[in-house]
DNA sequence: ATTGACCATTAGGTTGCCTAACTGTTAGGC
DNA sequence: GCCTAACAGTTAGGCAACCTAATGGTCAAT
């Protein structure tokens, strides 16, 4: 698995070929990003925020960072900006004067839930032009992409 | 959008799936771009040169601009860079003097294949640890990822 | 010969990320 | 009980890549 070998030619086609479908994919994200209301960096935090769920009373500035892939100054940066517009909240943790923890409030709920269908939608439109074995394929790969992406999280 | 699409519920869970599929490989795409030498938009600009290959003597401004989904002052912007950099040369079009004609230099394509080859190196570091089941299942995919790709190109 | 469309560039602004430096807090060693 | 090292987050400053609007040439069709 993990042996120093120097290449499998196989994989190595595999790899440029996700490569560039990634990169190709770029694009219909920033299109779907484009629908004004909220961008993709703020809708990715509000979907975090929303995910951790009501654990604990917020999720910390530095979990936050660490969940998204960016460093702490970025996370706080964008905290900020949604705390400004009223969709979190930033509370100061009981347990470690250091921490901030953040929520989403009832307004940030209601973005998410209102961005998050839009966006769907878009790209239901989009997918809905695929025959069923292209759909079947799809979904087959997801969990897959989801597993690669964890692992880097780690 | 359209009130009389009912919105199959199957397809808008697929469509919000892959959209969360997609919005973690951004972590992903950031790491393989993190290799310093040179940026992700650079190497996209290259490899677009590349693959429209030795046509007509070089690509015009627009459609660069068109094949990266930006508009064109940004494509501008990033072929100066790469000219700086003496990876890409700028020419006249010798049949439409208001056009530009883009093309690679050999330092442009040998920058192109070396970053693109260190990038596959690590893409397929990760794919390494999947189970071959999972690389058949995200191989059989990438054709419909493309596809959807270029339904949007168009 | 003029007008309007078109190609690319320039100018100016925004967003999102980064590193480095700073403030305040906690916890361990003595 | 201090003092210091490590830690959490913010502030400051800078950079890359995108955008829109305005500009300068060039082409083509009247």
């Amino acid at each position: 698995m993990n042996d120093s070998e120097p290449a499998d030619p196989g994989l190595l086609a595999l790899a440029e070929d996700f490569r560039e479908a990634l990169r190709h994919s770029i694009y219909l994200v920033r299109r779907l990003d484009a629908d004004g209301e909220l961008s993709a960096a703020q809708l990715s935090m509000l979907k975090m925020l929303l995910d951790a769920g009501p654990a604990a009373g917020g999720v910390r500035v530095g979990e936050i960072a660490r969940n998204l892939g960016v460093k702490v100054p970025s996370a706080t940066e964008q905290i900020i900006k949604l705390e400004r517009a009223g969709l979190a909240r930033r509370e100061p943790d009981p347990d470690d004067s250091r921490a901030v923890r953040v929520t989403l409030t009832d307004a940030g709920l209601a973005a998410v839930a209102s961005a998050n269908e839009r966006r769907n939608t878009v790209m239901a439109g989009v997918l809905s032009s695929l025959s069923d074995e292209d759909r079947a394929a799809l979904a087959a790969a997801l969990p897959v992409i989801g597993r690669i992406n964890a692992t880097l999280l780690a």
